[in-house]
DNA sequence: TCTACAATTATTGTTAACAATTTTTGCAAA
DNA sequence: TTTGCAAAAATTGTTAACAATAATTGTAGA
């Protein structure tokens, strides 16, 4: 009896059915393994069938979701192996956000970035878990928008929502994780003109968002079948 | 009166017309601007139209395919910013590969290399443009396939087919894109345990790429628009 | 002769119905 | 009680027909 959620919207075009998912997921209300029965999505979102997969498809080549011919669609459940690979890849992309801020000039974008490190530090204090997740990738993203290079901000923008995906499996304990305090440090350097260190804060800062996970145990044990679709895909 | 191509090859899967069109445009053989009807494409791969739609929708999310509702997909025509940010974006890209080689080990994939790089010098002295092409963006893809991050290799697919239609743009004299010898400059400082010197051989063959480019004069004269389709979508 | 408007044509967007496959459920036998 | 098989239900995969939109062509008027 959860949430049906069967808003009557006026027609929502299937990029935004898209998006709608992907920001669920990206903000972890549909957990890795979650089933996307496609019927359900239809009702969700008043969509035909077809819409809905094209929808999936485009989630499917991202990585972000895992279709199984003939058995449906679920959420991602990330390996060992993928997990790390995902940071270490995102420590080459953000690098290279850095990279590309000192090439562009930063001094024009910081007010952006304290502003939004002031909101991490609010949804810290009060505690509010799901604003945090969100506003951890939200920095990393904003970062690689101000580098200017439209490339590299799509990139990280699916390698963040992939890290999503890998600390709901591999961290249990969703005790801060990406806190502003390191973010906050590589806005300082930022600040100071100092680039260099600014890149090895940034490097640092996901070799121990990594280190936080625990990746050898695979605690696969949370990949629970309820109809959470409803409540989850509500409008964020 | 062009090629018809019409092979009645046993039921393509929607993925293998994918990557088929995928390979045209990486390849060269359908450039920047080329119409990519359904209807034509129905024909020529002997499968209905949702499926061919299903195909041009990854590629458009690609940013291969430039899609304009009611009026079709064409094959993007990259601008100047963006054939910037491409090579920007690569240079960021492998010089993480150059890391992930160095992080897992490179002594045993020097034959693999030197083997390719051969082709490419038996190409070059045959004068088989297309080859040489297809070989060019091959050894790139060969490096990031060796490092063990599947997740670099595959944006740095992307890119390098990106590179291709920026380089088709951009560069109307086909003459020496990519050469052999840069590259075997690369695979020498792997050989010899310099990871440095690999990283900048590798940075500055992106640049000396870029710099072929003429990222002024914007000659978009070469939109032909026959029916290339039939010629181009064999199956290389 | 050139321009503007209207009708036609062509092409994409959408939906609904049908076919194939898989999972589940029920029953019987060991 | 458990295991294996069979039938039914549910879900995805596919196709075909229909609707809507945009481009083109032809015609009439200036």
């Amino acid at each position: 009896m959860g949430g049906d959620k069967q808003l009557p919207e006026t027609k929502l075009t299937e990029k935004q059915i898209y998006e709608r998912i992907w920001k669920s997921i990206a903000e972890r209300r549909l957990p890795p393994g979650t089933r996307l029965k496609e019927e359900r999505l239809c009702e969700i979102f008043g969509a035909s069938r077809p819409r809905i997969r094209r929808a999936l498809d485009q989630l499917t080549h991202d990585g972000l979701v895992c279709h199984i011919p003939n058995r449906g669609a679920f959420v991602t459940t990330p390996s060992v192996d993928e997990a790390r690979d995902v940071f270490f890849t995102r420590r080459v992309v953000e690098r290279g956000v850095i990279d590309a801020l000192k090439k562009h000039g930063a001094q024009d974008k910081l007010a952006a970035l304290e502003t939004h490190i002031a909101e991490e530090r609010e949804a810290l204090a009060e505690g509010d878990t799901a604003r945090i997740i969100r506003l951890s990738g939200a920095f990393h993203m904003l970062l690689a928008e101000l580098a200017a290079s439209p490339l590299l901000a799509d990139i990280l923008r699916d390698l963040v929502s992939k890290s999503t995906l890998v600390t709901a499996v591999f961290q249990p304990k969703c005790d801060t994780q990406c806190g502003p305090d390191e973010h906050a440090a590589i806005v300082a350097a930022l600040a100071a003109g100092d680039f260099d260190t600014a890149k090895t804060a940034m490097d640092e800062h996901l070799q121990e968002a990594e280190r936080t996970l625990k990746l050898e145990a695979s605690s696969e044990g949370n990949v629970l079948q309820d109809d959470v679709l409803g409540t989850a895909l509500s409008e964020g």
